[in-house]
DNA sequence: TTCAATTTGTTCGTATGTATC
DNA sequence: GGATACATACGAACAAATTGA
């Protein structure tokens, strides 16, 4: 019932601490002061006070006193919270847009930002994982890595959903994993750009996507829907596939496709670094684009206008707005305690250049 | 001279623990027990085993017994330090590409990035500031937030000196402050960009910078002593000057120069930012680049290459490499425990392209 | 459910050592 | 050097929580 003393003690010197009666910096009366204020044993007030001590508030040093330390300013006020963030690439193609995107919304809310990327590479993710587990991290945005494959770092997961620890992902999930997720609907996003072509008039086209992470296998999902529904056919050369090691090759994958029998008309892009690897391909090989070959990519990005005299055709990517929106279900999900936050998919739309062109026969 | 008794049957204690003579979750011997074995009174092993209860070795519960706790575990390797990065900006310009360099580098030696933007916003300075110290980075790169006014946050980094806390600044310094920096040559950069013009009989130059950061006034330094040197003069209306805030007036100012009377041949420009916006204000003016007008630019970012048939002339920025030699420095810095690190100065070197021309007459 | 043994929690008293001013 | 203040150490007693018989 009644509390202990030196546990009253200890409140009412924090109190007088807290009310700068004792100002920071100051000495506190000494020991046997205390005792005689209180008349309490020395025991007693020592207890209090280490417990003080431990908590930041005082410092002892022997033979001068014990005094009001300023270390309890900052432990009070580190209400802070850090958001990691784990990405494949932090600096190349669409990412600094996405980064940008989470870095504003979350410095807005004064929230501070945990970078990290893993170049796609699993080793990579488990440092990553590791260092923000270590860190203490009060919520995890994480774009998966070689997300079609099985994730060797599972254990790591599903430590940070034992911790209650907010997960969002973004661009995609590992399959096993139940989390939220922030992403575009790829698969809408690789239909349009083929119901596109299609409009074209194209009939024999060709995709190149990425296997090893789940929006490649999205797209291409949504490129065979489109053929499906438009009664259209492709043959297995139409298909290049390629991952993160293997894309050196593609260049001859291009090469064997446009010089085959059936050669396809057009190119689905799984985006627009392959998009633009494929039209030089294509130039060097003296065919024009659109002329001889239509190219519709994905992500909309500024390699979409560095091609001189070409505009690529290709899904908008919302960028900077897919970080913004992931930064904020994060936000709110810690506000709300509720640890897992909503699900958010963009609708893909297809941004008009001239990279296709209307087959005319 | 010799230890506590206390601390001698701690430092057994936690021995014990850490060669799992204790295993986790084990219950120790008891307060009594301890006390026979060591033949001491119950006080010291209690002070033993309080201190190891703070260390996070111990866990007690009243009328159970004393436990070895986990807690040490998570405590022990949280070794990884966290650098935190400041930067005007993260995604725009070269700014990528320098926190690739910085990212690649701490992740590659176990170290976490915290990232913050000030865009170039004191009052976000401050923020981030505030923020970084509350998380407890264990050392700061920082790029000063208008560099060339006194800056308002100087109390923070005082703070963060007297914590010992290692402080590398990016690009430029507060002259009010004594740190080490990591940067290019401005002054150089200014001037060998000058010089190439004045090589190529250019008598009439023009400099478009930028007034509120350190690389600016540097840059503008160099200039001036290469026509100093060349013994060229300048009129007024060829210096062109702006801020983070005054970007929109430019055009103005350009067309005000290019259009006047004694209108310069030649502009050195302050970034390949400005650069392009010169050019593109130059083209829509009916001008030709470099047939009417030769522009030289510092940065050799990215830009240098987006203008239709112009190769930007630009000092080479080293981007990532330098976030890379500043990650390193950091790194360092806390492994020798030297709290200040060595500065690092890059010297600039010229990238031709086709931006300008010799003057023939 | 109760009770007794065990274990930690709180508090007193006393003495001597060591650092600081 | 001397006074003051914290550090270490001993001894003793009772309270409160836990555990298992």
């Amino acid at each position: 019932m009644s509390q202990p003393k030196y546990m009253m003690i200890k409140t009412e010197i924090k109190q007088r601490i807290l009310d700068k009666v004792y100002p920071i910096g100051s000495r506190v009366p000494s020991e046997s002061k205390f005792q005689e204020d209180y008349s309490v044993s020395r025991h007693t007030i020592r207890l209090a006070i280490s417990e003080l001590v431990n908590e930041g508030y005082l410092q002892k040093r022997q033979g001068a006193g014990t005094f009001v330390s300023d270390d309890f300013l900052n432990g009070q006020t580190s209400i802070t919270k850090t958001i990691g963030v784990i990405t494949t690439y932090v600096s190349d193609y669409i990412f600094p847009s996405i980064i940008r995107g989470i870095e504003s919304e979350l410095s807005q809310k004064q929230y501070s930002l945990m970078l990290s990327s893993t170049h796609n590479n699993v080793k990579k993710e488990k440092i990553s994982l590791e260092t923000m587990l270590q860190q203490n991290v009060d919520g995890l945005i994480i774009e998966p890595t070689k997300s079609s494959y099985l994730n060797p770092n599972l254990n790591y997961y599903l430590q940070i959903l034992q911790r209650k620890v907010p997960l969002l992902m973004l661009h995609a999930k590992y399959e096993e994993l139940d989390v939220p997720v922030v992403a575009m609907d790829d698969v809408q996003a690789g239909k349009i750009a083929t119901d596109y072509l299609i409009g074209l008039k194209h009939k024999n086209i060709g995709i190149i996507t990425k296997t090893d992470d789940q929006q490649g296998k999205q797209r291409l999902k949504g490129y065979i829907n489109s053929l499906n529904e438009n009664n259209l056919s492709f043959e297995n050369e139409y298909i290049i596939s390629y991952d993160t090691e293997s894309m050196d090759l593609i260049s001859g994958k291009i090469v064997h496709s446009v010089k085959g029998d059936k050669a396809p008309t057009a190119f689905v892009c799984y985006n627009d670094q392959v998009a633009a690897l494929l039209i030089q391909e294509l130039l060097s090989l003296g065919k024009k684009v659109p002329e001889d070959f239509s190219v519709v990519s994905i992500d909309n990005s500024y390699l979409s206008t560095t091609i001189p005299s070409i505009r690529l055709t290709s899904v908008n990517h919302p960028k900077e707005e897919m970080g913004k929106v992931a930064a904020r279900l994060m936000i709110e999900a810690i506000e709300n305690n509720s640890f897992d936050s909503q699900s958010f998919i963009f609708q893909p739309e297809l941004i008009i250049g001239n990279s296709a062109k209307k087959l005319t026969e």
